[in-house]
DNA sequence: CCAGTTTTA
């Protein structure tokens, strides 16, 4: 880990980390990097964050859901402690914003700025970056960025590339496009080698970013906003910014969400030029004019106001913090998300009619690493003699769609291996398949080339063993096991096969997100109002259902999909939540 | 009916 600190004498001092699966610190260490969310878990046995004397906050301009509920209550603590030193590092676009927030309340004894805190700048590391904007818009500015890369291939000194677009699909087309420009260079010219880079690629596809290009040739990364601060490349000296992003928001009308493709902000683009001046002075080609960047939005929306709620608002739940719309916010929420959150933490039992977290139901779930719905299911799995496969779909779903992957582009074998594991009642149970034959010894044998030749992400497999092992220890602690009807065959037991079990299971978790399928292969929800579309990976795209439950869904393009489908009985929606569904039928 | 920005516990 390399540290730069003015001129400091930190050598002496004994750096260590944590992250989720990962703890490497120990008595002796002085100073400690782990995330945001860590640290608010640790809050929850620590609330006044005792072991430590200063906390700093990375990045704080990017507006994290976590990062700001972490000021918030680092706001808290310091009534508390006053010794505590709390550093915000951010983009000095907002650093007065910041600085406002810690304002201590009426009343206190420091009333002056200087007084509670002090705004430092410092210069950073990076070397000069010539901008350059358009002269007038862009219609295509994937054409755009084809172009620009290779003008800058053809008539710029050596030095790699990294464009950035806003998902996977743009950074296909980009690198089909570039492929054509590069058959018509004249022999003998450099090579210019398009790679892709963006979160879902499996990470041995990724690396291909980090090694050097060979001689003669030029790497051009197309990316997605994945390199603007997660991941650093060396050797970037040309950027081409297209001015977009690809932004979630939230709908607590109706309860889904957006990905939307919107300008990014000022932060943004200060931080993608950046990335050009790593090695040696750069150049950032901005495909839009400099009228468009002076109207750009100092910082990105914050997180926490274009987000589904109902996770923080049981983790603050938990933490005791009792009124959720008075709550210090770095930004106010707006009440209706609030509302949408607390609503659906009600009608699964985690809180109760006076807003006040359940015991043990609420609490337990607030400590399950789980979104509530998912939460509620697992701890409901043991009644139902499918705790053991309830695990592993746990933790199956949080690899959000990363279990198949194809390895050569070749989507037509990734189909047919995800034929291999499905099953008639849906994608979950499809996805219990696919854990139970990686980790069986005899079939998947936990291994990569088992994986390979049949379209699955191996190192995604391996993170939900680890993520169902810390399940299985949170519920350990919480003293539910192994339920006794427990068996890992599809046999009859109590009357009721396993399949038949996990399905009314997790309709005691997802009874809110019911649809119907129409005769046309379209899903309706409940109240008939909104038209849902099976996702191309679900294996509901293809097949006939009737009744389902779904685990999230998620509007694109103007179409509503929904992803990991299982087939239920609408009996079982009104045996299950009668409360849920008598209310909805006024 | 044809497709997931990014994180995290």
């Amino acid at each position: 880990m390399s540290v730069r600190a003015g001129g400091w004498a930190l050598q002496l001092i004994i750096f260590r980390y944590s992250i989720r699966f990962e703890d490497v610190t120990s008595e002796k260490t002085k100073i400690k990097f782990l995330t945001d969310g860590l640290l608010l878990r640790e809050m929850l046995i620590d609330p006044l964050l005792k072991r430590y004397s200063v906390v700093m906050v990375d990045e704080a301009h990017e507006r994290s859901i976590s990062s700001d509920i972490l000021l918030s209550l680092l706001k808290k603590v310091l009534r508390a402690r006053p010794d505590l030193r709390v550093v915000v590092s951010s983009a000095t676009l907002d650093a007065e914003k910041f600085l406002d927030f810690f304002a201590p309340d009426e009343g206190g004894t420091l009333t002056k700025k200087e007084e509670y805190g002090t705004i430092v700048s410092i210069e950073g590391r990076t070397h000069p970056v010539d901008i350059f904007y358009t002269s007038s818009p862009t219609n295509n500015y994937i054409e755009k960025a084809v172009d620009t890369a290779m003008s800058i291939h053809t008539n710029e000194a050596d030095g790699d590339i990294l464009l950035f677009v806003t998902g996977r699909e743009e950074i296909d087309d980009t690198i089909d496009m570039i492929a054509d420009h590069i058959a018509d260079l004249p022999p003998g010219s450099k090579t210019l080698q398009p790679l892709p880079l963006y979160a879902g690629l499996p990470i041995d596809q990724q690396m291909y970013v980090f090694q050097q290009a060979g001689e003669n040739v030029r790497k051009l990364i197309v990316a997605t906003n994945i390199a603007e601060a997660s991941v650093t490349i060396d050797g970037i000296i040309y950027v081409i910014d297209t001015g977009y992003v690809k932004l979630r928001a939230y709908d607590p009308a109706v309860g889904i969400e957006r990905l939307n493709v919107v300008p990014i902000s000022k932060a943004s683009a200060t931080q993608r030029a950046g990335r050009a001046g790593r090695t040696r002075p750069g150049k950032c080609y901005r495909l839009y004019t400099e009228g468009a960047f002076e109207a750009l939005e100092p910082a990105t929306f914050p997180e926490i106001q274009r987000s589904n709620l109902a996770p923080v608002v049981l983790q603050l739940m938990n933490l005791g913090i009792q009124n959720l719309i008075r709550f210090d916010y770095l930004s106010n929420p707006p009440s209706a998300l609030i509302i949408r959150a607390l609503d659906l933490l009600f009608s699964l039992g985690a809180v109760d009619v006076h807003g006040r977290l359940t015991k043990p139901l609420g609490i337990r779930m607030a400590e399950l690493p789980l979104e509530p719905m998912l939460a509620r299911t697992l701890l409901n799995a043991p009644s139902f003699g499918c705790f053991s496969e309830m695990l592993s779909i746990s933790a199956m779903m949080t690899l959000q769609g990363t279990a198949f992957v194809t390895h050569d582009g070749n989507q037509k074998l990734l189909e047919k291996a995800r034929r291999r594991f499905a099953v008639k009642e849906g994608d979950h149970i499809t996805l219990y398949n696919v854990y139970q034959a990686f980790t069986n010894p005899a079939v998947g044998k936990q291994s990569s080339q088992w994986c390979r030749e049949n379209s699955l992400n191996y190192k995604a497999l391996l993170k939900a063993v680890s993520v169902r092992k810390q399940l299985r220890n949170y519920l350990d602690r919480m003293g539910i096991q192994e339920d006794a009807l427990a068996s890992s065959d599809v046999t009859k037991v109590g009357g009721i096969d396993m399949a038949e079990r996990v399905q009314r299971c997790l309709t005691t978790g997802f009874f809110a997100q019911a649809a119907r399928m129409k005769s046309d292969g379209s899903f309706v929800t409940i109240g008939g109002e909104t038209v849902l579309w099976a996702h191309p990976s679900s294996i509901f795209f293809h097949r006939k259902a009737d009744w389902v439950i779904y685990h999230e869904i998620q509007e694109t393009k103007g179409k509503v999909y929904i992803r990991d489908l299982t087939t239920v009985e609408m009996d079982w929606l009104t045996e299950y939540a009668p409360e849920y569904y008598k209310v909805k039928q006024k």
